[in-house]
DNA sequence: TTGTAAGCGTTATCAG
DNA sequence: CTGATAACGCTTACAA
């Protein structure tokens, strides 16, 4: 009598199935399944239990075919070229936040394959292929080198959220951390434990979270009158190698900075590395602050300070933002959000040894023959 | 002339345009963007042309309407609930593998959100969602603490690919990395290195990978002659504290190893804090092997010697199984595939100290009062 | 080689 | 409160 197809033990039913069986029209079904109010409540109570029987789920694109949205949030990676990919394991857990935000308001994410620059298979610019899937809203990270895929986005109209990375025009915003402050509390930090020699190793400077934090090393340094001393501001790429030439830099320096903050947990990491090789430690010798508090952080030798982002928040928070730009096209563009860092002691910044002072206390790691057990 | 809707200064343009524009039918424009032989060349060009002229993208949603097949393949991570989501590193690489091997068969990723439990928007199960999407394929990865939703999904008929989970029953297969090879690997290397008493800290004997490298572990030893010592064999989570505790155990033993085979990079992580803690050092005291190469091996001091797993290449198989599942419905279900894995040789394993002995040779790290210089 | 027209499963408009 | 029915954009027999 009903018209389904039994599949695999299991029964596909359509709209029209569950509105034969309850005895209405598809309308009224429809209008079920859309929570409007005027359907009395017993026949939404019947169209339901029906549908339930039938294990009903309405086609989404059907449902996208006619209300020209998908209820899909794309999401495009990219990072430098040398590092493709969501390779940095900032971007997984801010995906996850990202995954979370859509989810509870009802929204999918489709991730976009990035286009193998031989293969041309498929819709190419992601504007197309935004358009193909009907797309309501993309979500951008990782670095762009000035992709001008993300103009002709913009210029489409398309609602689009960006982590970290400044957008204008077209309906847009953007969230990003307090990374100005985040580079001051590290500063700051390794002022309060004795330091006045402070470097950093700052982040590509085209990027803007990397231009604040080093603007935030800046400003702190300035308000601590701490004075700036040359060759203390190196410039790394975000990934390990560049914080390790970076390390060796500072060490070599005629005054040899006795801590250092570095942008980038990564790049921590490769100071980290730097500092081993020079047959010194950290933080005996060089004190050190990251940034990110990427899941390595604690994994590493010493377990490494840092400036934590939300980075599940800050998926989150773009999900929402995202979805308020779909939802509210009359509105004006959400506000940038910029969420709160915090600091993270652990041990490479020095603050968990006995004396809090900077020069070489014993480490936990028992050694033979400690040296220069007093220096200042 | 043409009925395109002009917005935000893009054009969205339908079927019905480019063929009014290309002064054929509709029809003969599909045909075309399907590739049919049976249209004239001229009229091809033609149609292709008018259609670069509007930018015109097919709907996704009406293609899947009327073919019953959306090009899209669902993708779930579950992880215990203890770590939940894709927070384990593994996976964020396996996910690139994927994407890029989805993407080049002209395939997108839909992201699933997992179900937050009070949360009750939306289309419940794996099932209906993958239903509610027309998906074409499901691949799964992370630990499915045997989750009844599998077993729905593999009744339901839809084609699944499982990352290190073994299926059975409905369409469906997996991939895997050689975990046992890559555990006699990691075993005999240690024993090339002149060490007898070798360790291991498995992973949790209910997922099938671990369970491998553990019979790994004890068929390299066995095949080695080595006698397997009470003990030895210590059981871990993948995550960092399950290691470091592990490790504590194994020093505290009587007859106390003198390499490790950890089943995962992270537990490694966490035996090197565990060694590190006790004052004794990494290779010298315990040599270490690792298995994964996940991103942060290199990082950790000592860099860890580990069997690496292809991730990307695992992601990539998924893809291209799932598929071949999805494309060939009449053919058998494809072969369970096993992905080789290969050693690599860092420092935690002590081989590339001058002295390919066991016993404590100088670290690279300089040292200043070189304790057992030579022990053997 | 091409065109016509009947769906695919929904939602929305307009009557009742 | 409910039911017909016309879209939505595309594919695919069936005709020509």
């Amino acid at each position: 009598m009903v018209a389904e197809i039994v599949f695999g033990g299991t029964t596909i039913s359509n709209i029209k199935d569950v509105a034969e069986l309850s005895g209405v029209s598809v309308a009224t079904v429809s209008r079920v399944f859309n929570g409007y109010a005027d359907v009395s409540e017993k026949t939404k109570r019947r169209v339901l239990e029906k549908a339930r029987e039938l294990d009903y789920a309405p086609s989404a694109a059907a449902r996208t075919l006619v209300k020209q949205r998908s209820h899909l949030v794309g999401v495009v990676l990219f990072t430098g070229e040398d590092h493709p990919d969501l390779q940095h394991p900032f971007f997984q857990e801010v995906l996850v936040g990202m995954k979370h935000g859509v989810g509870a308001l009802g929204y999918d994410l489709l991730l976009f394959a990035t286009e193998v620059p031989g293969d041309n298979r498929g819709p190419h610019s992601y504007v197309k292929r935004v358009r193909h899937h009907q797309i309501d809203g993309v979500a951008l990270m990782g670095v762009s080198r000035d992709d001008l895929e993300i103009q002709r986005l913009l210029e489409s109209e398309t609602p689009v959220i960006t982590i970290d990375l400044e957008v204008a025009g077209g309906r847009s915003s953007y969230v990003t951390s307090d990374n100005l402050g985040g580079a001051r509390l590290a500063v700051r930090h390794l002022h309060s434990l004795g330091h006045t020699k402070i470097a950093t190793i700052a982040g590509p400077q085209r990027m803007k979270p990397s231009a604040d934090r080093l603007i935030g090393y800046r400003t702190e340094l300035h308000a601590l009158g701490l004075p700036s001393i040359p060759g203390y501001e190196q410039e790394g790429d975000f990934y390990l190698d560049s914080g390790e030439a970076a390390m060796r830099t500072l060490l070599a320096l005629p005054e040899r900075p006795t801590a250092v903050f570095a942008a980038a947990d990564m790049m921590a990491a490769g100071a980290i590395r730097a500092v081993d090789a020079a047959g010194l430690r950290v933080p005996d010798d060089v004190a050190l602050v990251g940034f990110d508090d990427i899941q390595i952080a604690p994994m590493l030798s010493p377990a490494l300070t840092t400036i934590r982002q939300d980075k599940v928040g800050l998926g989150m928070a773009a999900a929402r933002s995202l979805i308020e730009l779909i939802e509210r096209p009359e509105e004006l563009n959400p506000p940038v959000l910029t969420l709160p860092v915090e600091l993270v002691v652990r041990a490479s910044c020095g603050a968990t040894r006995r004396q809090p002072a900077v020069e070489g206390a014993p480490r936990r790691r028992k050694e033979v023959a400690p040296r220069r057990r007093a220096r200042g």
